[in-house]
DNA sequence: GATCGTCTCCCCCGTGCGGGGGAGGCTCGT
DNA sequence: ACGAGCCTCCCCCGCACGGGGGAGACGATC
């Protein structure tokens, strides 16, 4: 059976281009459209799509407050997948932290698009981690540095955020940072849990595969 | 102060040399040399060293029950890195279980030797990768693959393991990597505590780090 | 036939982790 | 003087995680 795709978009242009580089795929199936967050939850419950294709910014109710809702109000509720038009959206962390799955910039190429569907649908929430390697990627050869301060500029991580980060990509844990950095446990889970958020990871060990795939930590 | 260590080799000459190579260090100081693991534990208790400096392999008493002895038996124990011959030594892998923080080969360099004695006695488990890393150094550049098939045979992991390491370093829960190979969590469990075993990882994040770090998985 | 390794699943149990809040102090910019 | 952002620490809470055991089924090997 094919993968179910329910979009919701303000812009009708924007649907209508999901629409077709969807469609163009035989497992991939667009089962409905939506113009606002407030159409989003009904629609949900009548159609049961795999995947929302949801924009952040929209209308009466946005991409995070329909995130929250459809996460809260739905049982068995479909893979949340962001739409945003440009990367230095801050409400895409928003909407991470509400519970979303992945997300994907508008601008992104056609496989990349159908390829994210695939991968939410699959239950993959490493979407970040692709989306930074790509930024990683525009930076050319010399990659290392210039990603990480990317990625610090994208996530907006603070100076001692990605301090605990680079920690955590190292294997310490909490007490164990807390120690290195002479500052109390509660305030290492503070800053541990800003950067989960941030970077839209669930737990540390997917916080430590997008710092490695970012280039944030250099392997080797 | 000074990092102390205790040196226990049952050959004079790998004593001789440990000791040349550490105390070349202004910060590092051999406080002592045992012969055999059963001498150990006195010696231990009686110059609490912050880091021993083990052979795996020794008469009446080996370095891996040396190990376990010396946990068992002395509180605030010293941080224990396990030295050994050649790398597919199984037995460092028992140590490790057994509660080593770190293992090193005789044929490293002084520096690395150094560099390793210090990030124990910094509370540092990571050793491990580190000597992948310079493993999968050895390969060359085509490094990928085969260091990741030398980081199978190195840590005997079995097929399953290593399916299942693949997807905890791709960031997937017990629950979905359960869902994924359609086997109960408890099988999941089973491989994943196997599998940091075998790794010397704490934790599910440092057997990603470990999994970057010898090119088991490739980032970018 | 017996043994070994692997894969599968089960139990109990402690705790580190992460989410949800809040709150005080600090610096900086307006 | 005020707010914004950051760092620090605190509470409660649920759960996934990981350690420690054990056990049955299967195939390969001897």
């Amino acid at each position: 059976m094919p993968v179910t795709v329910l979009l919701v978009d303000d812009e009708p242009l924007v649907r209508a281009g999901l629409r077709a580089v969807l469609e163009a795929q035989p497992d991939i199936e667009v089962v409905g459209e939506a113009a606002d967050g407030a159409a989003v939850i009904p629609l949900v419950r009548q159609l049961r799509p795999d995947v929302v294709a949801m924009d952040v910014r929209m209308p009466l109710l946005d991409g995070i407050e329909a995130t929250r809702a459809v996460l809260r109000t739905v049982d068995e509720p479909p893979k949340i997948l962001v739409v945003t038009t440009f990367e230095n959206d801050e409400y895409v962390y928003e909407a991470l932290r509400a519970g979303a799955d992945g997300f994907l910039l508008k601008r992104a190429r056609p496989a990349e698009i159908v390829h994210a569907v695939r991968l939410v649908a699959e239950g993959e929430s490493l979407l970040f981690p692709a989306s930074v390697r790509q930024l990683a990627a525009q930076y050319g050869e010399d990659g290392g540095n210039r990603a990480a301060r990317a990625l610090l500029e994208r996530a907006r991580l603070t100076e001692r955020e990605a301090e605990v980060l680079r920690l955590v990509a190292r294997g310490l844990s909490n007490a164990e940072i807390a120690a290195r950095l002479v500052v109390g446990t509660e305030t290492v889970k503070s800053h541990v849990s800003a950067v989960l958020a941030k970077l839209g990871a669930r737990d540390r060990t997917q916080a430590v595969i997008t710092a490695y795939e970012s280039g944030f930590v250099a392997p080797g």
